[in-house]
DNA sequence: TACATTTGCAAGCAAATACTTACTTATGTT
DNA sequence: AACATAAGTAAGTATTTGCTTGCAAATGTA
């Protein structure tokens, strides 16, 4: 029998969640399902959750931990303001590439139970990157190299649906869909937005 | 003891999903709950329908018939492109806020459980609004209009994301969410992109 | 009025759900 | 070697799930 601690389990439960969801859509995440994706018996996965909960908050607090803190410093960054909005597009579409079903797992929490403490770390990642990508662009008027007639709470809303429809793309063109250039392509659209007419 | 129709109540069950999905969370569209909103009994609700999945596939179809269709007829309309994009959106917005629920819905559906008949239908919905939005944009481009150096799948990839934002900021912000002048926002944000250089 | 059809419901079904219990076994420490 | 602790399990729990059954009553039609 091989033993691993909380720590190591914890992450593994949270991966296989992850994994499910992408592989075998939302239905299939039981915490019978989970346990036999991570290999342990179901009780085993609540010796390191308190509840099924507790594991979705788990994932979701990763979220915040990671990309919104990467982020942040890609925002904070001393770099010119088009190169930093660049860079906070592509970090967001690697992490959705490569975390593929997280998007999903937001969007249905969000929808799952009208849950308010849910529903405010939801807030959080949704308006975190909406208020960095209004800050390079602010930050961008003020130096000069964009529009300064332009509405940054509509650009930031426009611009918060790419990462949203990279993931509908994801799921209904599954493998076939192209993520490729994804980011260049939808940079090139913002900055003509921005640009000074 | 009121009867009515089965069309009279498969409307009325469908329009009970998108209510309970939009007030109380996907959580709750059980058919127990489902009766009880209609005020009917559990049992009743498969006298109108086979199971709880073609209650789904219903509302599904309404979205394609309903609104696709319109979408359509807004399409081939004899009017400049930039009238036709801008109805285009607005009654996309229009429709998304009437039916608070229903991209919940659609988005679930589309990640339930890989349910290759319903990817297919989600696939027709999300596609088509792409490829209408498409079809406008290469008509502004062949009236002169708008600039024919931008790729018409960026564009409408980008446009796709209007809608979806606007139900992630219904989700988030509730009440508060400023529907009012949205397609108008974003329709001016759009025109910037097609805009000749 | 007679009768077939449609609509309704209460009570029940098996299967699935998240989670608990009682107990076992591995592992690190003294 | 002795022991406490952490990690594991099989077999339960109560509850909820979507759905069915048998029968009653409303409705349309002759």
């Amino acid at each position: 029998m091989l033993r691993k601690s909380t720590d190591i389990r914890q992450e593994e439960i949270k991966r296989a969640v992850l994994t499910i969801i992408h592989r075998d859509g939302l239905k299939n995440i039981s915490t019978k399902n989970l346990a036999k994706e991570v290999g342990i018996s179901e009780g085993t996965i609540f010796r390191h959750f308190q509840s099924k909960n507790d594991i979705m908050m788990g994932i979701i607090d990763d979220v915040s931990q990671g990309l919104i803190e990467e982020l942040k410093k890609i925002t904070l960054l001393d770099k010119p303001a088009d190169k930093r909005l660049f860079d906070l597009l592509c970090k967001t579409v690697t992490y959705l590439v490569e975390n593929k079903g997280i998007t999903i797992l937001l969007f249905s929490e969000a929808s799952y139970d009208n849950d308010t403490v849910m529903l405010k770390k939801l807030n959080y990642i949704f308006n975190s990157q909406k208020q960095l990508a209004g800050k390079i662009i602010s930050d961008g008027i003020a130096a000069g190299i964009w529009d300064k007639t332009i509405s940054i709470e509509d650009v930031t809303t426009l611009y918060m649906g790419i990462p949203i429809t990279l993931n509908i793309e994801m799921i209904l063109n599954g493998e076939k869909f192209q993520y490729k250039n994804f980011c260049n392509r939808m940079y090139n659209l913002m900055l003509k937005i921005l640009m000074k007419t």
